[in-house]
RNA sequence: GCCUCGGUGGCGGAAUUGGUAGACGCGCUGGAUUCAAAAUCCAGUUCUGGCAACAGAGUGUGGGUUCGAUUCCCACCCGAGGUACCA
């Protein structure tokens, strides 16, 4: 007798799908195109856990859904491949990234494929891949080759900019440019060195070169990005960071600052991940004031949101890092000075960040010019203020801003109350709507007034205007790794040089060591072949660079989120050997339609990728500003640890229950030893590791339970979950529809195998609808009302809940509809037909074998999706719950379409209305039609 | 501290222009089947009281609007995520 045979379906299935290339999208159709893309995973040693394909199977179940709608879908999958992982793998054991790298996605691949997704995989692409990173660099220097103008607000190519220089000067020009660009005539360009005329493009390029100060991580050895330093330390490895001032290859990203934040209005996305983003870019609108230093002609900026309280200033603040600090220190100060600039420098991320507590800072000597009153004000440096944001100085306002008070009364700075009825002995006042006073022409007035009308004066006195800050910092771009795409680029006697486009991919060169070189130079210093020759151009050994002809290559490498930045447009035309898509691919697909990935990427991935399709739609390659409009943040499925409680100094296991009689310390033990019930196989667990071989346990009824607590899934945790362990044991449909049945895709929530049964139950049940004793029995007969009441009613709700990605209410809606077809039996194939394609996104393993069990030749992948008939679904009366005072005394059953006054009449006029309202005072009757009666007496 | 989201049975979670709270699944209880168990099927399952009919309470807490609030408003408590000396 044949049963519902799961493992056997999902493997024909499976092969069918790859032998036919079933998925496989084209780049022009009669149909209507959809644009489905996940985040392209890195490919760890580790494999797949089942929390990785959760966002898969929902895009999938999307993507499959819209094909049965006659859409021409896109449905791509990939690999993020360089990254530290299998760099770090390289230095442990010689292994070339790439070997360790090719293994992964092999696994990977075969973890993926029992899943049943609906990639098409001819599109597969690979960061790592040099015809994938040829682009990667092709853009790079696309970013190189450009400024960005800030008067037409767009990116454009660095050649016109030299013009202007050629012509004008640079005195006209409105750029998103370094903030120590000098500003020269033609004359003076014309006479520049080619040196010098390159430092002064980077100071405009949109991927430049400059001494930055940068998150420094010793024991990674390299530099990291603002978003990958998590609490001062490194995101990966979670290793100390320090800041330190490097030459490095920078983003200008900035430059859109504006942009990315504006256009965040467009998008689909969640609120909080538009909030990350808006937080990340922090824009504060406010005005830049010169202060001139006393005594001198040298003068300096600072930024203040709050210009209405200048007259509260009652000293100034720079950065221990600002470039005056040397002039202005008093010979007096010099030393303490000297002192606190190098103890601020010795301090870590991690170490600034705890001892935000106290104030610490400096007097310098120095003194600045109050611009209104003139008066002497003392520079101070601290560590509170930042070299990195606004212009790495303050204008200190103790009565109005809390740090500064603090600072204030720390040090015994005069603290001037500026605000009418403030109390200034304990805090400062930071309410923007008190009233000023001791302020001159603003007294009176609250900030929102008063702000303006500073601006206004600071104008006409030439010591101030408005002006917009951000948060956000240019990226830094370079990397002193081995793993990551080479930067096309060569240093001729100190000139960035780009490598002919032509001579694209710059491959990365075989090295013997991936470890930094012993002078500490990036791993790349170790290649033998690695100088570009100019007039024979191509890559040639180092040991014939003599600056003449044969230059060094850049050593650094990229940042992981170089190849994701671009990737989703890649898929359009993934083989393209001769741009990075052609203009025909990019305009048929024009941007992703539906993008499902984690919102740990907020500030990273999503930004960056924001960033380059912005440039790339300014160099008019692209026909869209965004690239994702609908994107949805699936939550990460947590690991369910079990943990085993160790009596301290002993080899003794207390069972969860008694465990509290006893001073213990829980020990994590793997999840596949533990049953449903939370009970440990013991004969496991002395059988997983040596030293448990001979321990002892104390058990609550005869059994040993464990300890629960949900943690993020990781191999160290021994919390993981293979997915193909459940496919094993429950068929990959039960497996993609139990991660969708297990709430909501947006929200984190653990793994837990107590409900597999019932949609496996669920699975079974629906097998048996069409099968007798186990043999295919479908009936031809026409249905009843009944029946096509529960079937118009599936494919509402199912729809609806597609529509709406609530997966798990759609896998509630099938399940309903098997319980109650169940009941009555039905194997009709009128009604059981339509349920397959209905169901054939969730399961498509199982739905493919019925639907040629039914007789079909083709696959069920394109059938089109059934519609509901509305007819179906209207009921002819309503059940009107009859309140009275608001609560339900009666039901009565009325035709749908009867009106208001009707409905009144008709409920009166009921017996047991009658009965109930006997003697009572009805006081009104109030109606809503579909839904309620309420009587109120 | 600030920003965003959330808080519903023993558990995961349903329920929106405000209208019978707890769909669906798990678990649990009882029954059928079985020598027995597993599996399967049927019934029940928010809590309290009651054999039951039924009564009362109930969506984090307190208040408000409303005939009627899980839903709207105010204040607070708790949790998750983000962010932080950003001037």
């Amino acid at each position: 007798m044949k049963t519902y045979d799961f493992n056997r379906i999902d493997r024909k299935w499976q092969k069918h799908w790859a032998e036919n290339q079933t998925f496989k999208a084209e780049n022009n159709s009669e149909k209507p195109k959809y644009y489905v893309l996940d985040m392209f995973p890195y490919p760890s040693g580790a494999g797949l856990h089942v929390g990785h394909p959760l966002g898969y199977i929902a895009s999938d179940i999307y993507a499959r859904y819209k094909r049965h709608q006659g859409y021409n879908v896109l449905h791509p999958m990939g690999y993020d491949s360089f990254g530290l992982p299998a760099e770090q793998y390289a230095i442990l054991t010689g292994q070339h990234p790439a070997i360790t790298t090719e293994q992964n996605i092999k696994r990977y691949r075969e973890q993926m494929d029992k899943i049943g997704f609906s990639f098409d995989w001819s599109r597969e692409v690979r960061t790592s891949d040099p015809k994938y990173y040829k682009w990667t660099q092709w853009i790079f220097l696309q970013l190189f080759k450009s400024w960005y103008n800030k008067d037409t607000d767009k990116a454009e190519p660095i050649t016109e900019l030299i013009k202007i220089f050629e012509t004008q000067g640079n005195a006209g020009i409105n750029a998103a440019s370094d903030a120590d660009t000098p500003t020269f005539s033609a004359s003076e360009w014309l006479a520049m060195t080619p040196q010098q005329k390159d430092t002064i493009l980077h100071k405009y390029r949109l991927t430049y070169l400059a001494e930055a100060e940068v998150n420094w991580c010793p024991a990674l050895g390299t530099v990291l990005a603002n978003d990958e330093v998590v609490n001062g330390v490194s995101e990966r490895g979670g290793h100390p960071v320090e800041r330190k001032k490097m030459r490095q290859w920078m983003m200008r990203i900035t430059a859109y600052a504006e942009r990315l934040l504006n256009d965040l209005d467009t998008l689909d996305w969640t609120d909080s991940l538009k909030e990350m983003q808006r937080n990340w870019i922090g824009k504060s609108v406010g005005a830049r004031i010169t202060f001139k230093v006393a005594g001198s002609d040298k003068t300096f900026d600072v930024f203040t949101t709050r210009a209405d309280t200048l007259y509260g200033v009652t000293f100034m603040v720079m950065a221990p890092e600002h470039e005056l600090v040397d002039e202005i220190t008093t010979p007096e100060q010099l030393e303490k000075v000297k002192a606190y600039q190098a103890q601020a420098a010795r301090k870590t991320e991690r170490e600034r960040m705890t001892e935000v507590k106290e104030k610490t800072g400096v007097f310098t000597g120095g003194y600045a010019e109050h611009p209104l009153t003139g008066e002497n004000i003392p520079i101070w440096i601290s560590d509170y203020v930042l070299a990195g944001y606004g212009t790495g100085a303050i204008m200190a306002v103790p009565s109005g801003d809390q740090r500064d008070y603090e600072f204030a009364r720390q040090f015994d700075i005069p603290i001037i109350n500026i605000f009418e009825g403030n109390d200034i002995s304990e805090k400062a006042n930071e309410d923007k709507d008190a009233v000023l006073t001791n302020s001159g022409f603003l007294n009176g007035l609250p900030a929102k007034e008063a702000i303006p009308r500073m601006i206004a004066e600071l104008e006409k006195r030439g010591a101030g205007k408005a002006e917009i800050n951000y948060r956000l910092r240019d990226a830094v771009f370079s990397r002193q790794r081995y793993w990551g795409e080479p930067v096309p680029v060569y240093f001729k006697n100190g000139v960035a040089t780009a490598i002919p486009e032509k001579h694209l991919p710059l491959e990365l060169p075989e090295v013997e060591k991936y470890l930094p070189t012993e002078d500490g130079q990036p791993p790349l210093g170790n290649a033998k072949n690695w100088a570009w020759d100019e007039t024979a151009e191509q890559v040639v050994s180092v040991d014939l660079i003599d600056n003449e002809k044969v230059f060094p290559i850049e050593l650094n490498t990229m940042p992981g989120w170089a190849g994701s930045s671009w990737y989703f447009n890649r898929y359009m035309d993934p083989h393209n050997d001769t741009e990075p898509f052609s203009q025909e691919a990019i305009n048929y697909w024009q941007k992703v339609d539906l993008y499902l990935g984690g919102s740990e990427h907020a500030t990273g991935h999503l930004l960056y990728s924001r960033f380059w399709q912005k440039f790339l739609y300014d160099i008019e390659k692209v026909p869209a500003p965004e690239y994702s409009v609908k994107l949805i943040n699936q939550g990460m499925i947590l690991g369910y640890s079990a943990f085993a409680y160790r009596i301290n100094g002993t080899n003794k296991f207390v069972s969860f229950g008694l465990k509290d009689e006893y001073e213990t310390t829980p020990i994590h033990v793997d999840v596949n030893m533990v049953d449903d019930y939370d009970y440990l196989d013991i004969d496991q667990f002395k059988a997983w590791r040596p030293d448990f071989a001979d321990a002892e346990f104390i058990l609550e009824d005869g059994k040993y339970k464990v300890g629960r607590e949900v943690e993020k899934m990781s191999k160290s945790k021994y919390n993981v979950v293979n997915p193909d362990d459940i496919i094993a044991q429950y068929g990959a449909d039960t497996l993609r529809m139990y991660e969708m049945f297990l709430g909501p895709i947006e929200i984190a929530k653990p793994w837990n195998t107590a409900g597999l049964k019932g949609v496996h139950n669920f699975l079974r049940k629906f097998w048996s609808l069409f099968h007798n004793d186990g043999m295919f029995d479908v009936s031809l007969e026409q249905p009843t009302e009944q029946e096509l009441r529960i079937l118009h009613k599936t494919i509402k709700k199912v729809t609806e809940d597609i529509e709406n990605f609530s997966f798990n209410t759609a896998v509630s809606q099938f399940m309903i509809a098997v319980n109650e077809l169940g009941k009555i039996k039905t194997n009709k194939q009128q009604i059981l037909s339509p349920l397959v394609v209905l169901l054939a996104p969730f399961a498509p393993h199982l739905a493919e074998e019925l639907w040629e069990e039914m007789g079909h030749d083709e696959s069920i992948a394109f059938e089109p999706y059934p519609k509901y008939e509305a007819r179906y679904l209207k009921e002819n009366t309503k059940t009107y719950p009859i309140m009275v005072n608001g609560k339900m005394r009666h039901k009565i059953d009325l035709p749908t379409n009867m009106d208001k006054e009707t409905i009144e009449k008709t409920v009166l006029a009921d017996e047991k209305v009658q009965s109930i309202l006997a003697d009572k005072q009805l006081k009104k009757v109030i109606v809503v039609p579909g839904k309620i009666v309420n009587l109120v007496v």
